[in-house]
DNA sequence: TATACAATCTCCAGTCACTGGAGGATCAAG
DNA sequence: CTTGATCCTCCAGTGACTGGAGATTGTATA
């Protein structure tokens, strides 16, 4: 018989608060845990890994809704694959801007602390850095 | 003389709400707007830009105590410099595994969208690309 | 110049995604 | 059998907005 986690032991594994788990099985992104006779919640690997996805998720600006969707390309039998499809075109230009932004706000960030090091102060340019080009200023 | 904006502009120019630009003002990310005769806010392309920095942050999932971090190395005078890099070191950290996800990520989705399109169904790694691997699974 | 209607103002209540605590039951170690 | 950690439900509070009421101002058209 594979191993049983605790609510706390999942928390602690994946850096949630216990009282979110049960938010998130509260509004249906988390299935409903398995109870134990006594009524404590009971999860698997499964659940482990779901909610490692739902959190970085979240640390990465997905939001809720957002995140149901990308669940939903795991969770759907693959009969419904015009729709993955369409569901991972929707959000791979969205990450596309995402990636490209976190790039250039690094190289900002370092040209910050390297330039410190070398002991003059740089022009800081990182608000430069993501405030964006689409603006026409 | 150069050119104001009243905050609907703002607004419009940063995909913002009005409410959300007078939030900002209200906890200090934003300067005191300055006010035209009658008592509105008025801006300028200085003030564009850290908006547009802050919502692009905001996108970013940093919140709004680290934007503020991010804000103040624009914002200080270059005799703090070696406070700047220390704030900029301990993002760039956090900034590199976000990038890391983001691009699992992205070839997860392209995976799951090209494999549609070649007609077969295809493994959906999704969950596992942003699930991490930093779980002993 | 009158008028209408869009944009702004302040203030305040509501929403989303958690977070923390009260009050009580259960489990595991000593 | 006690003690302390962990769990349960329920509910109130926080952070970051979002929307609306009611009043004022700005501007475009008749």
């Amino acid at each position: 018989m594979t191993k049983r986690l605790a609510i706390g032991d999942l928390a602690r594994q994946t850096g949630t608060k216990v009282n979110t788990i049960r938010f998130y099985e509260e509004i249906g992104l988390l299935p409903e845990a398995l109870r134990t006779p006594s009524g404590r919640r009971s999860y698997d690997t499964a659940d482990l890994r779901r909610l490692a996805f739902i959190r970085h998720g979240r640390q990465l600006g997905f939001s809720i809704p957002e995140i149901r969707s990308l669940l939903a390309l795991s969770d759907q039998p693959d009969r419904d694959c015009a729709d993955a499809a369409a569901i991972a075109r929707e959000h791979l230009h969205e990450i596309g801007i995402r990636i490209a932004r976190l790039e250039t706000l690094r190289s900002a960030l370092t040209d910050v602390a390297t330039s410190c090091e070398g002991g003059r102060a740089a022009e800081c340019r990182v608000i430069e850095a993501i405030a964006g080009t689409e603006l026409a200023i």
